[in-house]
DNA sequence: TCCTGACACGCAAGCGTTTGCGCAACGCTT
DNA sequence: AAGCGTTGCGCAAACGCTTGCGTGTCAGGA
């Protein structure tokens, strides 16, 4: 006779079958206490028998955990959230955790929304890419002691963990690098102001000019918002200047889209009459003409830290935050104006 | 005097803070019942004092729902993924349910485990890509009445919801537009075998190659494997051909990525040398030189319809299953060999 | 004055687990 | 024959919530 099989099997329905009681059913699926081996046996037949998979939410209610942790992310921000997201994914399945996947639309609001319902469901942790202007709401994670992650933009903050990549230096590099190449009015485009890596990157821009013996000049750095349209935008603006930049850093991808269309509406060759270098690398960076210079951050290797370092903070609450940076690597291909380099594929 | 914060407050705590019952205290979160405005007002009182959240796990318990959905998806075969799983958190979000993430790797087993993990949280449903060769786990869900539905690889069974791209006559129209340029050899890379959007494109290729009053020969179709590597490797095993093809349609842009790369290596001119169009719309796909010839899946739409289809399942699990097949759209470039259009920028 | 209905609320029984105690049975040692 | 450590297991109390019943109060109709 077919179970009426609308309702799952318990521990009791397994206990019956097995002709032993739901604690020693409980400690044979957890391991919990010696059991003989014949009753083990009994149970691990019964629970074949009826497909018993446990009941996660039954469990968390009195153990307290849930071996699952919250991802508050932007997803229209982050360009390479696939990879992200799937460096993260796997690294915390690997130990034993799910994770609950949440917008934050990149609004402060609707990440204080985020952040409530995944508390709610009682997650472990939370890793979060905090919304521009968002303090209030780390700073209540922090002070309730929620096991957080900060991850892509980091605050100044010393008493939460984060990773995210380094941008000053690596942005410096960039705009030495197109200084090396002779050039002398070097422009900038930036992303969404009040993001901490939209800041760094400027401040990394500004250092490399100062380190090639440059200087700064305001006019020369345009927002371009972190989107496409704005990168656009932000390019016209720059060549309407009176003494245009001779070349360009680019503060992200996407925005490297919007220079790439904008530049091609307008005739003007990427790395012969404009060398740009950009921030971030994409799948098609070599596929373009001519290939993208560009900054490539260590996606898999944040995603990695940042569910360890989430884990760790779980495991033990008083450990003491840490900060990680991880350097990004350049990626050096022809959009800059230097000549092919030899393709070691 | 500050609270022990180590434990969230509980109903209880806003209970003995307003002075009423739990009971209360869960109609007015509620709206069960009618309260008293005064009551009312204490208890919200309360609650905004200390900050409560409720606890989704012990409500989950009780009304056997938990107001989310599983997701259970092959993050490394899904290029569009990112902009996949924006659409289904979305939708999911907007009707009150929160997403669980959970890689299948595509692998068979590892999308048993996956499911049952999710199961075992009481996922009110499922979203899944189903893995080459799954077979039984699907089987095993619709017997189980486990709201489930499938996305982009769709199954022949009808007893289940599913929605994906339309792929047939979508492939066909991309042969058929080489055949109309004047081709007569139009080969095919395909991808994963035993994927139903592998087959059916390379089903819709040979309709489109019978449509047009050509012939299908298996020599012109080479399996690329749905990957970068793979579209080189079989770019290489076509152009090996006694007598190769004048015109190429790929299957999905993981291995377009790969024929662009193999082209390039070789100085072939797509376009001008061979003509080549591809199922999938790229955000670089304009940027190429040539700008690429696709069919543009609608991603969003599938995503939000998956969901649809789903949360209707989950409220009428009696209802018919339904399977949504969505049309994908030509955008037409010049990879195909056509002259430049005039974009409508 | 008594009855009735509407209104406001509380009691307590679960939901499916985990886990601190406790008890029985068994073999050994003295 | 009594005492004792082991081994193997069950009882029952939580965990934080929802919800079917009840109970008490108060106003209005008879």
């Amino acid at each position: 006779m077919p179970q009426p099989r609308s309702s799952r099997p318990t521990q009791r329905d397994i206990a019956e079958l097995a002709g032993v009681s739901i604690t020693t059913v409980s400690h044979v699926v957890n391991g919990t206490r010696a059991v003989a081996e014949s009753t083990k046996a009994a149970v691990l037949r019964a629970i074949e028998a009826t497909g018993y998979t446990g009941d996660a939410i039954a469990r968390s209610l009195v153990t307290g955990g849930t071996r699952s942790i919250g991802m508050a992310i932007s997803l229209v921000a982050n360009p390479y959230f696939a990879t992200l997201m799937q460096a993260i994914e796997r690294e915390a399945s690997e130990h034993g955790y799910t994770v609950l996947l949440a917008d934050t639309h990149d609004a402060a609001d609707t990440e204080r929304e985020t952040v409530r319902a995944l508390r709610s469901r009682r997650v472990d942790g939370l890793l979060i890419t905090p919304a521009p202007g968002d303090g209030p709401v780390i700073g209540e994670l922090v002070s309730l002691d929620v096991p957080t992650v900060l991850i892509d933009r980091l605050s100044t903050r010393t008493d939460v963990d984060q990773v995210g990549s380094e941008n000053i230096q690596a942005t410096s590099a960039l705009t030495a690098h197109l200084a090396t190449l002779g050039h002398r009015r070097i422009g900038m485009i930036s992303g969404v102001p009040g993001l901490s890596t939209s800041e760094e990157r400027v401040l990394g821009y500004r250092l490399g000019l100062g380190r090639s013996g440059l200087t700064w000049s305001s006019e020369l750095v345009a927002c371009g918002n972190s989107s496409r349209e704005g990168g656009a935008l932000a390019l016209s603006t720059l060549l309407a200047l009176p003494e245009p930049p001779t070349a360009l850093v680019v503060g992200n991808d996407s925005m490297m889209v919007g220079v790439l269309h904008e530049a091609r509406r307008r005739g003007l060759r990427i790395g012969r009459d404009l060398p740009v270098v950009v921030y971030d690398d994409v799948e098609w960076a070599d596929l373009v003409d001519p290939p993208l210079t560009t900054m490539a951050q260590p996606i898999e290797e944040i995603g990695r830290q940042a569910v360890r370092l989430l884990l760790a903070r779980i495991n033990d609450p008083a450990r003491k935050a840490e900060t990680v940076r991880l350097p990004p690597t350049l990626r050096h291909r022809e959009s800059c104006g230097c000549p092919p380099v030899h393709s070691h594929q």
